[in-house]
DNA sequence: GTTGAACGAC
Protein backbone atom coordinates (compact mmCIF):
# COMPACT_ATOMS: atom_id res chain seq x y z
CA UNK A 1 0.00 0.00 0.00
CA UNK A 2 0.50 3.61 -0.70
CA UNK A 3 -0.75 5.85 0.84
CA UNK A 4 -1.57 5.28 4.24
CA UNK A 5 -3.32 7.17 7.17
CA UNK A 6 -2.35 6.42 10.46
CA UNK A 7 -5.33 7.66 12.87
CA UNK A 8 -3.80 9.85 16.09
CA UNK A 9 0.12 9.55 15.82
CA UNK A 10 1.34 9.44 19.50
CA UNK A 11 -0.16 8.89 22.53
CA UNK A 12 0.60 9.59 25.46
CA UNK A 13 1.86 6.83 27.64
CA UNK A 14 -0.94 7.02 30.05
CA UNK A 15 -3.28 6.97 27.58
CA UNK A 16 -4.91 3.86 26.65
CA UNK A 17 -6.02 4.22 23.20
CA UNK A 18 -8.96 1.83 22.20
CA UNK A 19 -9.61 1.29 18.69
CA UNK A 20 -11.11 4.63 17.72
CA UNK A 21 -14.36 4.56 15.84
CA UNK A 22 -15.47 5.24 12.49
CA UNK A 23 -16.22 8.82 13.70
CA UNK A 24 -13.70 9.50 14.98
CA UNK A 25 -11.38 8.00 12.00
CA UNK A 26 -13.39 9.71 9.32
CA UNK A 27 -13.24 12.71 10.99
CA UNK A 28 -9.77 13.17 11.33
CA UNK A 29 -9.38 12.16 7.90
CA UNK A 30 -11.22 14.34 6.52
CA UNK A 31 -9.60 17.33 8.35
CA UNK A 32 -6.16 15.91 7.07
CA UNK A 33 -6.77 15.54 3.97
CA UNK A 34 -8.81 19.20 3.67
CA UNK A 35 -5.72 20.72 5.37
CA UNK A 36 -3.21 18.92 2.63
CA UNK A 37 -5.23 20.04 -0.06
CA UNK A 38 -5.06 23.79 1.18
CA UNK A 39 -1.38 23.74 1.84
CA UNK A 40 -0.23 20.88 -0.30
CA UNK A 41 -1.86 19.46 -2.10
CA UNK A 42 1.12 18.47 -4.37
CA UNK A 43 1.02 15.93 -1.56
CA UNK A 44 -1.96 14.78 -1.83
CA UNK A 45 -1.62 11.88 -3.48
CA UNK A 46 0.39 10.49 -0.89
CA UNK A 47 -3.33 9.20 0.75
CA UNK A 48 -3.71 7.21 -2.45
CA UNK A 49 -2.62 3.82 -2.85
CA UNK A 50 -2.23 2.02 -6.43
CA UNK A 51 -5.60 0.78 -6.66
CA UNK A 52 -6.85 3.76 -5.45
CA UNK A 53 -9.52 5.55 -7.50
CA UNK A 54 -10.16 9.44 -7.63
CA UNK A 55 -12.83 11.87 -9.25
CA UNK A 56 -13.02 14.85 -8.19
CA UNK A 57 -15.66 16.72 -9.97
CA UNK A 58 -15.67 17.52 -13.64
CA UNK A 59 -17.57 17.70 -16.65
CA UNK A 60 -16.03 15.10 -19.67
CA UNK A 61 -16.82 16.08 -23.13
CA UNK A 62 -20.08 15.07 -23.41
CA UNK A 63 -21.06 17.30 -20.14
CA UNK A 64 -21.27 14.09 -17.90
CA UNK A 65 -19.60 13.59 -14.58
CA UNK A 66 -15.83 12.75 -15.66
CA UNK A 67 -14.51 9.55 -14.91
CA UNK A 68 -12.22 8.32 -11.81
CA UNK A 69 -8.37 7.88 -12.61
CA UNK A 70 -6.76 4.91 -10.69
CA UNK A 71 -3.25 4.53 -8.82
CA UNK A 72 -0.86 7.19 -7.29
CA UNK A 73 0.73 8.00 -9.94
CA UNK A 74 -2.46 9.19 -12.21
CA UNK A 75 -4.08 10.32 -9.35
CA UNK A 76 -1.02 12.69 -8.99
CA UNK A 77 -1.69 13.68 -11.92
CA UNK A 78 -4.61 14.45 -11.59
CA UNK A 79 -4.49 16.55 -8.55
CA UNK A 80 -1.97 18.33 -9.78
CA UNK A 81 -3.66 19.54 -13.33
CA UNK A 82 -5.96 20.88 -11.06
CA UNK A 83 -4.06 23.33 -9.52
CA UNK A 84 -5.42 23.72 -6.42
CA UNK A 85 -4.73 26.86 -4.72
CA UNK A 86 -5.73 28.43 -1.43
CA UNK A 87 -8.78 26.24 -1.51
CA UNK A 88 -10.61 26.82 1.31
CA UNK A 89 -13.74 24.16 2.49
CA UNK A 90 -16.44 24.50 4.59
CA UNK A 91 -17.15 20.88 5.98
CA UNK A 92 -20.79 21.07 6.34
CA UNK A 93 -21.40 17.27 7.85
CA UNK A 94 -18.96 14.54 8.02
CA UNK A 95 -20.99 10.76 7.96
CA UNK A 96 -18.43 7.76 8.59
CA UNK A 97 -19.22 4.25 9.11
CA UNK A 98 -17.51 0.98 9.16
CA UNK A 99 -17.63 -0.58 6.04
CA UNK A 100 -16.17 -4.35 4.67
CA UNK A 101 -12.55 -5.62 5.71
CA UNK A 102 -12.00 -2.80 8.77
CA UNK A 103 -12.59 -0.16 6.24
CA UNK A 104 -14.08 3.33 6.88
CA UNK A 105 -16.16 4.89 4.65
CA UNK A 106 -16.64 8.61 4.94
CA UNK A 107 -19.17 11.00 3.26
CA UNK A 108 -18.71 14.64 2.95
CA UNK A 109 -20.74 17.57 2.53
CA UNK A 110 -19.44 20.73 2.38
CA UNK A 111 -18.33 23.47 0.04
CA UNK A 112 -15.44 24.49 -1.50
CA UNK A 113 -13.95 26.72 -2.97
CA UNK A 114 -10.19 27.13 -4.88
CA UNK A 115 -8.02 29.99 -6.11
CA UNK A 116 -10.71 32.62 -4.54
CA UNK A 117 -13.51 31.47 -6.45
CA UNK A 118 -17.10 31.41 -5.09
CA UNK A 119 -17.75 28.40 -2.57
CA UNK A 120 -19.35 25.51 -4.44
CA UNK A 121 -21.01 22.92 -2.46
CA UNK A 122 -20.25 19.16 -3.20
CA UNK A 123 -20.54 15.95 -1.82
CA UNK A 124 -17.20 13.39 -1.26
CA UNK A 125 -17.01 10.00 -0.07
CA UNK A 126 -14.05 8.24 0.76
CA UNK A 127 -13.14 4.85 1.67
CA UNK A 128 -10.61 4.16 4.01
CA UNK A 129 -8.91 0.49 3.57
CA UNK A 130 -6.96 -0.42 6.98
CA UNK A 131 -3.18 -0.89 5.58
CA UNK A 132 -2.93 -4.16 6.65
CA UNK A 133 -0.03 -4.06 9.49
CA UNK A 134 0.15 -1.47 11.31
CA UNK A 135 -3.38 -0.43 13.48
CA UNK A 136 -5.28 2.24 12.68
CA UNK A 137 -3.56 2.94 9.72
CA UNK A 138 -5.35 3.54 6.73
CA UNK A 139 -5.12 4.64 3.04
CA UNK A 140 -7.57 6.27 0.93
CA UNK A 141 -9.07 3.37 -1.79
CA UNK A 142 -11.67 5.50 -3.31
CA UNK A 143 -12.12 9.23 -3.36
CA UNK A 144 -15.10 10.11 -4.94
CA UNK A 145 -16.31 14.03 -5.38
CA UNK A 146 -18.64 15.86 -7.21
CA UNK A 147 -20.16 19.20 -7.18
CA UNK A 148 -23.59 19.50 -6.27
CA UNK A 149 -23.94 22.20 -9.42
CA UNK A 150 -22.31 19.88 -11.87
CA UNK A 151 -24.82 17.08 -11.00
CA UNK A 152 -27.60 19.41 -10.83
CA UNK A 153 -26.81 22.09 -13.37
CA UNK A 154 -27.71 24.58 -10.43
CA UNK A 155 -26.20 27.84 -11.02
CA UNK A 156 -25.20 28.32 -7.91
CA UNK A 157 -22.17 29.06 -8.43
CA UNK A 158 -19.89 28.74 -11.47
CA UNK A 159 -21.27 27.25 -14.58
CA UNK A 160 -18.79 24.27 -15.16
CA UNK A 161 -18.42 25.05 -18.63
CA UNK A 162 -15.07 25.69 -18.36
CA UNK A 163 -13.49 22.00 -17.67
CA UNK A 164 -11.07 21.52 -15.34
CA UNK A 165 -8.04 23.39 -16.23
CA UNK A 166 -9.42 26.61 -17.10
CA UNK A 167 -11.92 26.99 -13.59
CA UNK A 168 -8.87 27.88 -12.31
CA UNK A 169 -8.71 31.27 -14.07
CA UNK A 170 -11.91 32.25 -13.26
CA UNK A 171 -12.37 34.61 -10.43
CA UNK A 172 -15.25 36.56 -9.98
CA UNK A 173 -15.08 36.95 -6.19
CA UNK A 174 -18.18 37.60 -4.19
CA UNK A 175 -17.80 41.56 -4.37
CA UNK A 176 -19.96 41.57 -1.59
CA UNK A 177 -18.44 44.18 1.36
CA UNK A 178 -18.92 41.29 3.59
CA UNK A 179 -16.50 39.56 1.38
CA UNK A 180 -14.14 41.92 2.12
CA UNK A 181 -14.00 41.51 5.38
CA UNK A 182 -14.16 38.31 5.42
CA UNK A 183 -11.10 38.24 2.84
CA UNK A 184 -9.20 39.97 4.91
CA UNK A 185 -9.61 37.36 7.64
CA UNK A 186 -9.32 34.50 4.88
CA UNK A 187 -6.91 32.83 6.82
CA UNK A 188 -8.49 29.79 8.17
CA UNK A 189 -9.17 26.43 6.47
CA UNK A 190 -7.85 24.71 4.26
CA UNK A 191 -9.99 23.71 1.45
CA UNK A 192 -10.47 21.58 -1.44
CA UNK A 193 -10.79 21.94 -4.96
CA UNK A 194 -12.53 20.39 -7.58
CA UNK A 195 -10.87 17.80 -9.51
CA UNK A 196 -10.71 16.30 -12.97
CA UNK A 197 -8.89 13.22 -14.16
CA UNK A 198 -6.17 11.81 -16.22
CA UNK A 199 -4.91 8.58 -16.05
CA UNK A 200 -1.47 7.13 -16.21
CA UNK A 201 0.27 5.11 -13.49
CA UNK A 202 2.80 4.57 -11.46
CA UNK A 203 3.69 3.67 -8.29
CA UNK A 204 5.54 3.27 -5.48
CA UNK A 205 6.86 1.14 -2.79
CA UNK A 206 5.22 0.78 -0.27
CA UNK A 207 7.90 3.00 2.38
CA UNK A 208 7.11 1.07 6.06
CA UNK A 209 10.89 2.47 6.53
CA UNK A 210 9.55 6.32 6.98
CA UNK A 211 9.38 7.99 9.77
CA UNK A 212 6.46 6.92 11.69
CA UNK A 213 3.54 9.09 12.18
CA UNK A 214 4.18 12.52 12.31
CA UNK A 215 1.47 13.55 13.68
CA UNK A 216 1.94 14.09 17.36
CA UNK A 217 -0.21 14.54 19.65
CA UNK A 218 -0.31 17.85 20.65
CA UNK A 219 -2.10 18.95 23.93
CA UNK A 220 -4.79 21.32 22.76
CA UNK A 221 -3.09 24.05 23.02
CA UNK A 222 -2.88 25.83 20.38
CA UNK A 223 -0.27 27.44 21.16
CA UNK A 224 -0.89 31.46 20.02
CA UNK A 225 1.29 31.09 17.24
CA UNK A 226 1.72 33.80 14.61
CA UNK A 227 0.53 33.64 11.68
CA UNK A 228 -0.25 31.00 9.25
CA UNK A 229 1.82 32.82 6.67
CA UNK A 230 4.71 32.14 8.24
CA UNK A 231 3.99 28.82 8.95
CA UNK A 232 6.54 26.56 7.02
CA UNK A 233 3.55 24.09 6.89
CA UNK A 234 4.83 22.01 4.22
CA UNK A 235 8.20 22.90 4.77
CA UNK A 236 9.67 23.71 1.62
CA UNK A 237 7.55 22.27 -1.84
CA UNK A 238 10.62 21.02 -2.57
CA UNK A 239 10.37 17.32 -1.14
CA UNK A 240 9.58 14.92 -4.16
CA UNK A 241 6.68 13.85 -3.88
CA UNK A 242 8.32 10.93 -3.24
CA UNK A 243 8.81 11.39 -0.13
CA UNK A 244 7.25 10.02 2.72
CA UNK A 245 6.68 11.14 6.01
CA UNK A 246 5.35 14.18 6.49
CA UNK A 247 6.71 15.91 9.54
CA UNK A 248 4.49 16.84 12.04
CA UNK A 249 4.45 19.94 12.75
CA UNK A 250 4.66 21.29 15.92
CA UNK A 251 1.80 22.00 18.22
CA UNK A 252 -0.23 22.58 15.51
CA UNK A 253 -1.03 19.63 14.73
CA UNK A 254 -4.06 17.59 15.89
CA UNK A 255 -4.75 16.75 18.96
CA UNK A 256 -5.67 12.80 19.17
CA UNK A 257 -7.49 13.35 22.48
CA UNK A 258 -9.68 16.36 20.94
CA UNK A 259 -10.70 13.82 18.77
CA UNK A 260 -12.19 11.80 21.22
CA UNK A 261 -13.44 14.09 23.16
CA UNK A 262 -16.74 12.83 24.04
CA UNK A 263 -18.25 16.29 23.41
CA UNK A 264 -18.53 16.32 19.87
CA UNK A 265 -19.79 19.39 18.59
CA UNK A 266 -23.37 19.16 17.70
CA UNK A 267 -23.61 19.46 14.33
CA UNK A 268 -21.51 16.84 13.48
CA UNK A 269 -19.33 19.75 11.80
CA UNK A 270 -15.14 19.02 12.14
CA UNK A 271 -13.94 20.39 14.94
CA UNK A 272 -10.89 22.68 13.97
CA UNK A 273 -9.61 22.40 17.34
CA UNK A 274 -6.03 22.91 16.30
CA UNK A 275 -6.35 26.53 15.03
CA UNK A 276 -4.44 28.47 16.84
CA UNK A 277 -5.88 31.26 18.01
CA UNK A 278 -4.31 34.32 16.77
CA UNK A 279 -3.49 32.39 13.26
CA UNK A 280 -4.36 35.08 11.12
CA UNK A 281 -3.13 36.52 8.15
CA UNK A 282 -4.72 39.45 7.54
CA UNK A 283 -4.16 40.52 4.34
CA UNK A 284 -4.32 43.99 3.64
CA UNK A 285 -6.50 44.98 6.24
CA UNK A 286 -7.87 47.36 4.20
CA UNK A 287 -9.82 49.68 6.31
CA UNK A 288 -13.35 49.63 4.57
CA UNK A 289 -14.24 52.49 2.76
CA UNK A 290 -17.25 54.18 4.36
CA UNK A 291 -19.49 51.80 2.85
CA UNK A 292 -23.37 51.96 3.46
CA UNK A 293 -24.69 49.69 5.88
CA UNK A 294 -26.88 48.48 3.06
CA UNK A 295 -24.11 47.38 0.87
CA UNK A 296 -22.11 46.16 3.67
CA UNK A 297 -24.25 44.15 5.55
CA UNK A 298 -27.04 43.41 2.51
CA UNK A 299 -29.83 42.51 4.52
CA UNK A 300 -29.85 38.51 5.10
CA UNK A 301 -30.67 37.23 2.02
CA UNK A 302 -29.92 33.57 1.26
CA UNK A 303 -26.27 32.87 0.12
CA UNK A 304 -27.05 31.27 -2.67
CA UNK A 305 -28.84 34.36 -3.80
CA UNK A 306 -26.10 36.25 -2.75
CA UNK A 307 -23.67 34.44 -4.72
CA UNK A 308 -25.29 34.17 -7.61
CA UNK A 309 -25.87 37.93 -8.14
CA UNK A 310 -22.78 38.46 -8.35
CA UNK A 311 -22.76 42.32 -7.45
CA UNK A 312 -21.79 44.43 -10.48
CA UNK A 313 -17.98 44.19 -9.24
CA UNK A 314 -15.74 43.45 -11.95
CA UNK A 315 -15.08 39.81 -12.53
CA UNK A 316 -11.60 39.79 -12.30
CA UNK A 317 -9.73 42.05 -9.87
CA UNK A 318 -8.96 41.04 -7.03
CA UNK A 319 -9.67 43.77 -4.54
CA UNK A 320 -7.14 46.65 -4.12
CA UNK A 321 -4.29 45.84 -1.72
CA UNK A 322 -5.00 42.30 -1.27
CA UNK A 323 -2.20 40.17 -1.90
CA UNK A 324 -2.55 36.81 -3.58
CA UNK A 325 -1.48 34.23 -1.55
CA UNK A 326 1.82 34.27 -1.94
CA UNK A 327 3.76 31.26 -0.27
CA UNK A 328 6.23 32.58 1.46
CA UNK A 329 5.26 35.77 1.31
CA UNK A 330 4.86 37.00 4.75
CA UNK A 331 2.48 39.54 5.39
CA UNK A 332 1.83 41.81 7.89
CA UNK A 333 1.15 39.59 10.92
CA UNK A 334 -1.18 41.41 12.78
CA UNK A 335 -3.41 40.16 15.28
CA UNK A 336 -7.24 40.72 14.16
CA UNK A 337 -9.19 41.40 16.90
CA UNK A 338 -13.19 40.37 16.57
CA UNK A 339 -15.84 42.27 17.39
CA UNK A 340 -18.25 41.88 19.93
CA UNK A 341 -20.91 40.02 17.73
CA UNK A 342 -18.56 37.61 17.09
CA UNK A 343 -17.64 36.82 20.75
CA UNK A 344 -19.42 35.01 22.66
CA UNK A 345 -19.61 35.30 26.39
CA UNK A 346 -20.21 31.46 28.15
CA UNK A 347 -20.79 31.17 31.36
CA UNK A 348 -21.45 28.25 33.95
CA UNK A 349 -18.85 26.24 33.04
CA UNK A 350 -17.44 23.45 34.89
CA UNK A 351 -14.69 24.49 36.59
CA UNK A 352 -12.67 21.17 35.15
CA UNK A 353 -13.04 22.46 31.88
CA UNK A 354 -10.70 22.40 29.32
CA UNK A 355 -10.18 24.68 26.73
CA UNK A 356 -9.65 22.36 23.92
CA UNK A 357 -12.59 20.53 25.42
CA UNK A 358 -14.55 23.91 25.04
CA UNK A 359 -12.92 24.64 21.64
CA UNK A 360 -14.56 21.44 20.41
CA UNK A 361 -17.71 21.77 21.80
CA UNK A 362 -18.52 25.11 20.35
CA UNK A 363 -16.57 24.14 16.64
CA UNK A 364 -19.34 22.41 15.53
CA UNK A 365 -21.28 25.67 15.41
CA UNK A 366 -18.56 28.18 13.13
CA UNK A 367 -14.60 28.24 13.09
CA UNK A 368 -13.23 29.17 16.45
CA UNK A 369 -10.71 31.51 16.59
CA UNK A 370 -10.03 31.92 20.08
CA UNK A 371 -11.13 30.88 22.79
CA UNK A 372 -10.56 32.02 26.64
CA UNK A 373 -11.61 30.73 29.92
CA UNK A 374 -11.42 33.57 32.79
CA UNK A 375 -10.83 31.75 35.78
CA UNK A 376 -9.25 35.46 37.15
CA UNK A 377 -12.23 35.32 40.01
CA UNK A 378 -12.44 37.74 42.04
CA UNK A 379 -11.96 36.41 45.54
CA UNK A 380 -11.32 33.11 45.51
CA UNK A 381 -14.09 31.89 43.75
CA UNK A 382 -13.44 30.31 40.47
CA UNK A 383 -16.60 31.22 38.67
CA UNK A 384 -15.53 30.19 35.31
CA UNK A 385 -16.67 31.74 32.35
CA UNK A 386 -15.12 32.25 28.73
CA UNK A 387 -15.50 34.10 25.27
CA UNK A 388 -15.30 32.07 22.43
CA UNK A 389 -14.63 33.63 19.37
CA UNK A 390 -15.39 33.09 15.62
CA UNK A 391 -14.82 33.95 12.59
CA UNK A 392 -18.33 35.45 11.83
CA UNK A 393 -21.66 36.74 13.88
CA UNK A 394 -23.39 34.08 12.70
CA UNK A 395 -22.42 30.89 14.81
CA UNK A 396 -22.91 33.47 17.61
CA UNK A 397 -26.61 33.88 16.31
CA UNK A 398 -27.23 30.55 15.40
CA UNK A 399 -25.75 29.39 19.21
CA UNK A 400 -28.03 32.25 20.94
CA UNK A 401 -30.73 31.30 18.81
CA UNK A 402 -30.45 27.02 20.36
CA UNK A 403 -30.55 27.66 23.85
CA UNK A 404 -30.36 26.21 25.84
CA UNK A 405 -26.74 24.96 25.24
CA UNK A 406 -25.95 21.58 27.28
CA UNK A 407 -22.93 20.91 27.67
CA UNK A 408 -21.89 16.79 28.96
CA UNK A 409 -24.90 16.13 28.85
CA UNK A 410 -27.17 18.15 30.99
CA UNK A 411 -24.98 21.35 31.99
CA UNK A 412 -26.26 24.83 30.25
CA UNK A 413 -24.38 26.87 29.26
CA UNK A 414 -24.79 30.24 29.78
CA UNK A 415 -24.75 31.68 26.42
CA UNK A 416 -24.92 35.27 25.70
CA UNK A 417 -23.31 37.39 22.97
CA UNK A 418 -20.44 38.96 24.60
CA UNK A 419 -21.70 42.83 26.08
CA UNK A 420 -18.90 45.16 27.29
CA UNK A 421 -18.77 47.45 24.77
CA UNK A 422 -18.58 50.31 26.68
CA UNK A 423 -20.68 52.88 24.44
CA UNK A 424 -19.43 55.75 24.23
CA UNK A 425 -21.71 58.57 22.98
CA UNK A 426 -19.20 59.39 20.38
CA UNK A 427 -19.48 56.06 18.39
CA UNK A 428 -18.83 57.18 15.26
CA UNK A 429 -19.16 54.42 12.85
CA UNK A 430 -15.97 53.62 10.72
CA UNK A 431 -13.77 53.41 13.91
CA UNK A 432 -12.69 50.21 15.13
CA UNK A 433 -15.47 47.90 14.95
CA UNK A 434 -15.90 46.01 11.99
CA UNK A 435 -19.37 44.59 13.83
CA UNK A 436 -21.69 44.64 10.68
CA UNK A 437 -24.04 42.70 12.91
CA UNK A 438 -27.35 44.37 12.10
CA UNK A 439 -28.85 45.96 15.36
CA UNK A 440 -32.20 46.45 15.58
CA UNK A 441 -33.61 49.72 16.72
CA UNK A 442 -33.64 50.01 20.40
CA UNK A 443 -30.36 47.46 20.96
CA UNK A 444 -27.74 45.85 20.18
CA UNK A 445 -30.09 42.72 19.61
CA UNK A 446 -31.49 42.94 16.79
CA UNK A 447 -34.75 42.45 15.89
CA UNK A 448 -35.21 38.72 16.86
CA UNK A 449 -37.34 37.49 14.90
CA UNK A 450 -36.13 37.98 11.56
CA UNK A 451 -32.49 38.01 10.73
CA UNK A 452 -30.86 35.66 13.13
CA UNK A 453 -29.87 33.39 10.41
CA UNK A 454 -27.72 35.44 8.38
CA UNK A 455 -25.61 33.47 6.04
CA UNK A 456 -23.05 32.46 6.54
CA UNK A 457 -19.88 33.12 4.34
CA UNK A 458 -17.60 30.44 3.22
CA UNK A 459 -15.13 30.04 5.50
CA UNK A 460 -13.29 27.16 5.67
CA UNK A 461 -14.35 25.12 8.30
CA UNK A 462 -11.33 23.38 8.63
CA UNK A 463 -8.68 24.69 10.90
CA UNK A 464 -5.28 24.57 9.91
CA UNK A 465 -4.63 23.10 12.71
CA UNK A 466 -4.72 19.94 12.33
CA UNK A 467 -2.75 18.81 9.69
CA UNK A 468 0.08 17.56 10.13
CA UNK A 469 1.60 16.20 7.27
CA UNK A 470 4.46 18.14 6.34
CA UNK A 471 6.54 16.60 4.12
CA UNK A 472 10.01 16.59 5.99
CA UNK A 473 12.23 17.79 4.33
CA UNK A 474 14.28 14.94 3.24
CA UNK A 475 11.66 12.69 4.60
CA UNK A 476 12.24 9.59 4.25
CA UNK A 477 12.75 8.11 0.99
CA UNK A 478 10.34 4.91 0.23
CA UNK A 479 10.74 4.28 -2.84
CA UNK A 480 7.97 6.05 -3.70
CA UNK A 481 5.57 7.92 -2.52
CA UNK A 482 5.74 9.03 1.00
CA UNK A 483 2.42 8.85 2.56
CA UNK A 484 0.51 11.40 4.76
CA UNK A 485 -0.96 9.44 7.17
CA UNK A 486 -2.62 10.30 10.83
CA UNK A 487 -1.72 8.13 13.12
CA UNK A 488 -3.96 6.45 15.89
CA UNK A 489 -3.63 5.62 19.17
CA UNK A 490 -1.76 2.11 19.35
CA UNK A 491 -3.02 -0.09 21.90
C1' DG B 1 -20.86 32.50 40.65
C1' DT B 2 -20.59 35.39 35.62
C1' DT B 3 -18.75 39.68 30.52
C1' DG B 4 -11.24 39.60 29.68
C1' DA B 5 -7.00 41.62 27.89
C1' DA B 6 -4.28 43.52 24.63
C1' DC B 7 -4.17 46.26 21.05
C1' DG B 8 -0.55 50.48 20.25
C1' DA B 9 -0.81 55.44 17.40
C1' DC B 10 -2.20 60.99 15.66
Amino acid sequence: MIGLVLVATRVTKEMVMEKPSPLLVGREFVRQYYTLLNQAPDFLHRFYGKNSSYVHGGLNSSGEPADAVYGQADIHKKVMSLQFRDCHTKIRHVDAHATLNDGVVVQVMGELSNNRQPMRRFMQTFVLAPEGSVANKFYVHNDIFRYQDEVFGDSDTEPPEESEEEAEEHEERQPSPEAVQDDSGSYYDPAVSNGLEEPSEEHAAPSEAEPEPTVEEVKAEPVLEEDVTDEPVLKSPSPPPADPAPVVEDSRTFSWASVTSKNLPPSGVIPTTGIPPHVVKAPTPQPRPETKPEIQNPPPRPRDQRIRERQGVPPRGPRPGRSENEPGETEPRRTIRYPDSHQLFVGNLPHDIDESELKEFFSGYGNVMELRINTKSSGGKLPNFGFVVFDDPEPVQKILSSKPIKFRGELRLNVEEKKTRPIREGERRGDDRRDNRPRGPGGPRGGLGGGMMRDREGRGGLSRGGLTQKPGPGAGRGGGQGEPRFSGPRH
